[in-house]
Order: structure tokens, then C-alpha cells, then sequence
DNA sequence: TCTCCTTATACTCAGCTCGAGTATAAGTAA
DNA sequence: TTACTTATACTCGAGCTGAGTATAAGGAGA
């Protein structure tokens, strides 16, 4: 070790692990929360975990029941909204999980809660919310106006316009996260107003549901690192029953962008690039002409990392 | 807080952070050291910082006298091929960084070494090297023949070809990370053989400079996100001079991704993009036709995370 | 000055991808 | 039988990409 680092006993610090675990359940993009979707399961890394991720998956099922399967990390935060500061540091350490959607059975039902409600702006599936308009613009608005300077109030209204796609800029789904810290920076949300005294505090709240100190946050990380990432990298697997239809597979990737695909296009893209392979059965429950059944082949899962995949989401 | 975790306390932990700061000088992506090249600069985590980037900052500029331009976070680590870890665990949140290529001046020079001689097999841009056909192939295909069972041996040549671009599989620049990965656990690097017993040892090692613990193994993650994020968002400029030419932009890009792109498409899709402007001066030392002299358009720096860059590799 | 070498820059062309749409098939429900 | 639903096949034009060819403009040396 250095000298410099030998020679100071540092301050320990205390390590969090946060579990954003997601699945699609009736086409919505849901994850498993605690307290009533309050916050995200989690809990400190400890002495007798093996490994991060061994501490998260031993917090989750002590917590939710829920085992864990595919996860990855996400993002290590410090300090931001953590509310009890006084003895030391915290750190979180998150991770991003994908599981497949379960029929939740009866009274230990872990809590599942649709990532819309907590942010209302991001389904795009039925066009662009009203919500965005009628709300959000006009506040963000004013925000921007109340800058001290004319240098600071372009700069905001460019942000706005390129993050939320006003002003004739295109929605891009996977600016999630810059939006949600958008709208913290301006005071819209919950958890920036409590954090600030009332007279610093615009007059209007937007609607979404808030969440225990940072973790919605750290949701909102989530959101944009899956619609980044499950372009390129054939992520979806995790979400889909063994077998499926080429509408359900569209129509999960479609609840997670939260936008639109083209049919006929999105099965050219996935019939392509060999990842998938007909069962030999049939769906008759599709209301319409039976659907062929589809599996993942084998190879996929093994290669995961390795391969990339392509989705196409439309323009409008 | 939840009951579980209030009413425990729980150990607290030793926090690292460190940086992999990269700059490429003189044709060769470099890595600021410590210690003659074994050690990323780093140091604990502690009380007085004000944010880990803070903290990272401070720890980097009092080991090599280097300022921290743009960073952004790259994993966070635990345990693995720590060494002191009698006392607890020690967590390492590492962070990539970009800076400017500035001229080494004399006796406090911070140590930069080429990121090839750590990682030798990864420089693509004279053709494949001889050393993986020469070295890297026969030994692990000595290491996949030595697989307990048939299955396993032919898993380890499956992934040998995929990662390493055998069998007439496509070399695939940004596997860098997996490509380490797969020779340590093939006992072939250093850092593995120095946690085995001998017996455990393949008889040979390979070339490529070891590091300090996990820190060659943190240091193939940052090239590897470095090789994957430069195609799609433009971070080269932060590695750029103020001014510069095309070839300059190319050739860059070529050290980092370790690989040639052909010269007149690299023009056309730097040149649509946007993201350069004219400075109207000539470079006159290029050895030939004298070259137009660009800068990056002020919009560029501003919208960084927001807008795509694409770059062309040369496939062969 | 002329020739050769080097790098810069412009332009071409075929193949492929992608967005958008048309056409047709095969079920269900009234 | 008709209307409606979903499934699946195929087409077409624009634009992107890889891989050149062609030409411009400097320097070094004969």
C-alpha cells in the first residue's frame, strides 16, 4: 500500500445495496417495491456477505420473498437526499434485475408497482401524455423565466426542449433520468421540496408518485439504462415466458420504452438476427388469427454479453 | 428505516476510489500511474470528502500532480484479488477519466503508460498481432483440452473463438474486458497465478505488464467501455487539442478502439454530424497536402450525454 | 523545374438497413 | 355470412455504409 494510505486510519463508511428489479406484468413495466412501493428493497453489505451481489440477493428475499435472478449493476450513489447524515457517510450501491412477470398469489404478495405511476411523463404508448402540455411545459416554463439571468433562463429552456422534446425536438426515450433530475433541479417533484425551504419551492407539485429518499432516483436510472440498453443487447429474454408470441415479445419492449413499434418491421428485425426459434405450436387465444409460439435458442443465453440486437421503435 | 436494518449495526466498510485517467500521446492511449506503472492512482474514501468525485479528485492530485478533467463512473468492485482483507471488506468504486495529452515536462512527471503494454493482444492497428495466434491460442486451447469433462472443454473453445475472435469469428474490440477476464481464469495473467498454488498454474505466462491487485482487471473495464461509448457518444474531444485535423481526430480514435477505420468515410460521417466547425486555419506539418484545421461546435460540450456520435471501424 | 511521395479531399456505386405501407391469411363473434 | 381481430408476407424508396476511384496540393530530391 502507499504510504499515504497506510499511515491514516480512514472513517468506514456505510454501504448500502439497492435492488431495482423489474418485470412486465399485463403490460406494465412494474418493480418490486417495500412499504407499499415506498422505497426499493434494500439493506447495508455486510460482514457476512460473500460478495455485493450476494448481500443484495440475501436482502431482497429477506424482504420480499422474491428469489433474484439476471441482475447487473447500475450505479453507485453517495450522499444525494440521504436524510439521516449525522454520523457518517452512506453509499448505495444499486442493481438493476429482470425477472419474469408472475401471477402475484395472495397474501405475501410482494408489492409490484408500475414504473408509470411514478413517472406518468414517460408512457408514450398512446401518444404523448397530456400530462406533458398541460403541466409540465408550463411549469418548467416558469421555472426557466425565473432564472436571475437572460444567459441562465436559454440555457434552461434548452435543456428543457431537448430533454422533454418541446419545441419541435424529438421525445427520446431514453432520457429518463435527465428528465426526472430536470424537474428535481426545477422543484417539481416531492422529493426536491422537501428538501428546500417553501419559499424556495415553486407553487405546483406535477403529479407521479414520490419515494423514500433517493430511490426513485435510482428508478428513474434504471428506466434509461434498460430503453438504452435493450437495443443492443438482447435483455428482453429475462422478462419473456419460455415460450411467447411475437406480439408479447413487441409489446414488452414496447412497455418498457414506452413507445410504439412497428409490427411488421419488428418481426423482420427479431426474424433476422436468429434469436429466437418456432416451437411448432400455436397461440389461439390472440383474438384474431393464431399466432406462431416462439423460444429463445439456447445459444442466446449463453452469449448474452456477447451478441447485439437491434429494436426498432417508430419515429412520430 | 425498515426494522431490520435499524436495529443492526452493521459493520462498515472500507471504501476506495479509483481513477483510471486516460489520454493518448503520441499515437498511444495512456494511463496515468503511480509506482512505475503498478498502481492506479487511488485512495480511500474518507470523512472530510464532500462527494466521492471530490474525493477521487483530491486522492489523484495529490499522488501525481495531474488535475481531473471530465469523469464519469465506471464500477464499483469488491474483494476480488484483494490482498489485505483481514480486517474487513474493502469496496473499490472506480471512475474513467479523459483528459487533454499534455507534453511530460521533466522531474515530477506523472507516470503514463501505453494501455498496450498491459494489454498487448489488444492493439489491432498493424493487423492481428502474432502473439495470439503464436501464444495466446495454443495455450488456452491447452487450457480448454484440460477441461474435467467434454461439455466444459467445449464451453471454454466457444467462448475462446467468440471473445478472441477464433475460428475465423470476428475480432470484436470492445470484449476487451472479457478477453482479460478469460485469461485469468485460465490462469495465464499474473494477477491469477499469484492467488493459485503453483501446481494450480498453466507451465506459461503471457506478455502484458501486471498491476497492484485488481487493478489491470479494473483498467480492461474502462477500455471497454471507452471502445463501446465512443461509437455512440462523442468523448474523444475531450482526449482532443483545441484544434486539430482529421487525421488527428482519426488517429485518436484508432489508438483508443485499437483499430484502423478507412479514411474518406470517417470524413463523411465526422463531417455530417455536426460536431466540428471550420477553424478557416491550415495545418501546414502533415507532411503533405496541408490540412484543414477544425474545433468542436460550443454545443457539442454542453449537450454531451444527449446526442449520438457514430464512427466506423474497418471490418477485416 | 520536374518527378515522386505523402496526405487531403471529393465523388461514385452497389448492397444493405429501415421506415412505412399494401396485401393476404386465418382465426372469433354477432 | 359479415365484420373485426391479429398474423404474416412482400414491396418500395430513402438513406446509410463499406469500399473504392479520382484529383488536389504540399514537400523532398534529382
Amino acid at each position: 500500500m502507499d504510504d499515504t494510505r497506510k499511515s491514516r486510519k480512514s472513517h468506514d463508511v456505510q454501504v448500502d445495496l439497492i435492488a431495482v428489479l423489474v418485470s412486465v406484468i399485463a403490460g406494465a413495466p412494474s418493480v418490486l417495491t417495500i412499504r407499499q412501493g415506498d422505497m426499493l428493497p434494500s439493506g447495508p453489505f455486510e460482514f457476512e456477505h460473500r460478495s455485493l451481489q450476494a448481500g443484495l440477493r440475501a436482502w431482497v428475499e429477506q424482504q420480499t420473498g422474491h428469489p433474484l435472478g439476471y441482475i447487473e449493476q447500475l450505479y453507485t450513489f453517495a450522499d444525494r437526499d440521504r436524510i439521516d447524515n449525522e454520523a457518517g457517510r452512506a453509499i448505495s450501491i444499486s442493481y438493476l434485475g429482470l425477472t419474469r412477470a408472475e401471477e402475484p398469489h395472495a397474501a405475501s404478495a410482494p408489492h409490484w408497482v408500475g414504473w408509470y405511476d411514478y413517472f406518468p411523463w414517460e408512457d408514450h404508448r398512446d401518444g404523448t401524455p397530456p400530462l406533458l402540455e398541460e403541466v409540465i411545459q408550463p411549469l418548467l416554463d416558469e421555472w426557466a423565466e425565473s432564472a436571475s439571468d437572460r444567459q441562465l433562463r436559454d440555457e434552461r429552456r434548452r435543456r428543457m426542449a431537448s430533454v422533454f422534446g418541446f419545441d419541435g425536438e424529438r421525445w427520446n426515450e431514453e432520457l429518463a433520468l435527465q428528465r426526472y433530475e430536470l424537474l428535481y433541479e426545477a422543484g417539481l417533484v416531492a422529493e426536491a421540496r422537501r428538501r428546500r425551504k417553501a419559499a424556495d419551492c415553486p407553487r405546483k407539485e406535477i403529479p407521479g408518485v414520490a419515494m423514500f429518499a433517493d430511490h426513485r432516483r435510482i428508478l428513474a436510472t434504471a428506466i434509461a439504462r434498460l430503453r438504452t440498453k435493450i437495443k443492443y443487447r438482447p435483455m428482453v429474454f429475462e422478462l419473456m415466458p419460455p415460450v411467447f408470441t411475437l406480439l408479447q415479445l413487441q409489446q414488452t419492449v414496447e412497455a418498457l420504452s414506452g413507445r410504439l413499434a412497428h409490427k411488421q418491421n419488428f418481426r423482420r428485425l427479431i426474424e433476422q438476427q436468429e434469436l429466437i426459434e418456432e416451437t411448432g405450436e400455436m397461440a389461439s387465444d390472440t383474438g384474431g388469427r393464431p399466432a406462431k409460439l416462439f423460444r429463445f435458442r439456447p445459444a442466446v443465453h449463453i452469449q448474452r454479453t456477447l451478441m447485439g440486437t437491434r429494436l426498432p421503435v417508430m419515429r412520430s
